[in-house]
DNA sequence: TAGAAACTGGTAAGCGTTTCCCGACTCTTC
DNA sequence: GAAGAGTCGGGAAACGCTTACCAGTTTCTA
């Protein structure tokens, strides 16, 4: 009873542009004007095209505008994979920011697989993306040379190469990591423990780095086999902590490269009699929303995907809506910090039971638990 | 050295079928007709083609395709909120088979929020996206209404409007959420206390009256007091763990909505007393990649989230490439079934040590944990 | 009051495809 | 050897929009 409108075939456009020319008395030129907002325009008529676009319902169609124009309003945003819980939550915000400045964005995962990713890549480009953000946390040259090459907008995290329109958000994760192993020590820890990343992993690389500065700066040392590499899964710091424990002398705290390393960590320790944070300190690293489901709510450094998302859009737009892209910023900053939970508490028998309260008020800086 | 090619004004269309059709001696329209792989083409002159294709680096401009052609190849996928554990895993899997027919996702999630949910709807229909699937679980009065007006293939999940273009996953809640019963009966647990999500969800209301049958059906009874309804949160899962203590006879174990509300109830019984499972055992619904994660590993009700994107897509196929879309099945089956993990045990001392292992084994099917 | 400047709004040329229609060519067949 | 059937491939018309260019009006200045 209403579709039978327009059915000449299957499903054709909807309204176009000139159902609104003709409906408001004027041309396409002028709806095209209104629509797009140039100020060129009577008010008065804008008016009556404004008034015609709403009564036929006039929808705009991106593809035609996006194939004028030459640009398709689409931002690429490519992860490791969108089932690690980080990955959402970073999505999410990205998503946010990018509708707000009219963008759409097209999501990927890479799932470490090289295939995938050509073949993501391959879409983008056939979708004509107007940049992309890569948000591996691990460089993978090859789509670096695919990507660049194609000459838009990109944006990395931590290292990508030295070319005009290329963007790097520099995490500095220097002062979280520092955070969370002068929290430990301030509670009485001396011997602490990493997990590191696949250290061909850039960010692992760095992560583990600053941990060994951290503990540098306050005059401890780290023996090699309080250093493991794990995977930055959950599995591989289950695995992980089994072997710290079969050390000599095991730490009674340990620091993740990130939370589901923190969080098999503590599945680990869950099948053996130790406790945390009694016996052993657990830190972690990312601020996954999970982190404060776990038993105990993990005590973690945050890395704000707001903060990622944010510069990482801005960066992009930057870079594609900017007159003199040339002379746009290179590196935005991102920083993180210590949230401290449940996770980590004094070493067993560190201090007499009165001097606690003192003490756990100066070890735990801003606990916004949330 | 390489950019001064075509630089007339801001990157402007890389080559173009014109470009390949000029290198390969032949007019645009028989480019075309190889590119779409099209019979009709001799075969020697595909391959020659094919040649400049790959020699110019040929990529088809996929907006001007979607403008002549009327499809865009995009397909939309709605979800509650990508942070929930559950949905990363849906829109993986979604993404996966989409691109393996060709098409591109379009994902957008409401956050229960009904403006959010408008833009994204216009969102889409700007785009031009070919279907949209709707696995939010509860139905949108509003959102069904917009985007029925304008007649694309939808799919929803539970229930959806009687109309011609719509097809309706069928979830099956009956069978897992028997299974969870016979599992805990078998186990011994004749107090067995339901957690519902929001009852105006419909999804919720299902999966609670699922469970009233599978308790009737065993000749159990559930008082009303075991009956309570969450938020499917976290947080509402552990204050209604909380209320079910309070109560005059505390079950001895709980079947939940979903897993997240399962997770609550896990955090609620570790602020007190007792223990998971051999004081209380716990179940949940969903089987989200983190109920394994948890300690203890979480019994829950699975419904898979390969079997719901698959579905999806299909019916969403079905709906846009068929010929005669009234003749597609409306009604597309989903099955749900018990995955035991740790979370279940007998009641405390409801058996005799010596006969456990046989109750162990008769109580506990399929022990399939991933 | 004439002429220039400033505004408005229309015409039309693409943007890169797909696809209809038709002409050219190759085979058959009588 | 010519006509009819069957292939193949090219020309050109959309698809819906943006925007350069231009023409008509109005307003301002000398």
């Amino acid at each position: 009873m209403d579709r039978s409108k327009k059915s000449s075939q299957r499903r054709r456009a909807n309204v176009n542009i000139h159902d609104v020319a003709r409906r408001a008395r004027v041309s396409i030129a002028t709806v095209s004007r209104v629509v797009n907002r140039i100020p060129s325009v009577d008010p008065e008529l804008a008016k009556r095209v404004w008034k015609a676009v709403d009564d036929v319902g006039y929808v705009p169609n991106t593809q035609a505008r996006a194939l004028v124009s030459g640009r398709s309003r689409i931002l690429g945003l490519i992860v490791s994979e969108i089932t690690n819980p980080f990955f959402p939550e970073l999505v999410q915000e990205f998503e946010n920011l990018a509708v707000a400045q009219g963008y759409e964005v097209m999501i990927g995962s890479t799932n470490y697989n090289t295939e995938r990713t050509e073949s993501l890549i391959r879409r983008m480009l056939q979708r004509s993306v107007d940049g992309v953000a890569v948000m591996t946390f691990g460089i993978e040259e090859e789509l670096v040379h695919t990507l660049v090459d194609h000459g838009f907008p990109l944006v990395f995290v931590d290292a990508g190469p030295e070319l005009p329109n290329v963007r790097v958000l520099k995490v500095n994760y220097g002062d979280g990591i520092r955070e969370a192993v002068q929290h430990l020590a301030a509670l009485g820890h001396r011997q602490i423990a990493f997990i590191s990343g696949p250290l061909q992993m850039r960010t692992a690389a760095i992560r583990r780095d600053a941990f060994r500065n951290a503990m540098a700066e306050l005059g401890l040392t780290v023996p090699a086999t309080s250093m493991v590499e794990g995977k930055h899964t959950m599995e591989s710091g289950k695995a992980a902590m089994e072997q710290l424990m079969k050390t000599p002398a095991p730490p009674t705290a340990v620091v993740c490269s990130n939370d589901m390393t923190a969080i098999g960590v503590l599945h680990a320790l869950d099948e053996t009699t130790h406790q945390v944070p009694k016996d052993i300190s657990v830190v972690g690293f990312d601020d996954i929303h999970l982190a404060q489901f776990m038993l105990p709510p993990l005590t973690t450094v945050q890395m704000s995907c707001r903060d990622l998302a944010t510069a990482a859009v801005e960066a992009l737009r930057a870079g594609i809506e900017s007159d003199h892209p040339k002379f746009v910023q290179r590196e935005w900053p991102i920083q993180t910090r210590l949230v401290v939970r449940r996770s980590t508490d004094f070493p067993r028998g560190s201090l007499p039971a009165q001097s606690k309260v003192a003490a756990k008020g100066a070890a735990r800086p801003a606990t916004s638990a949330k």
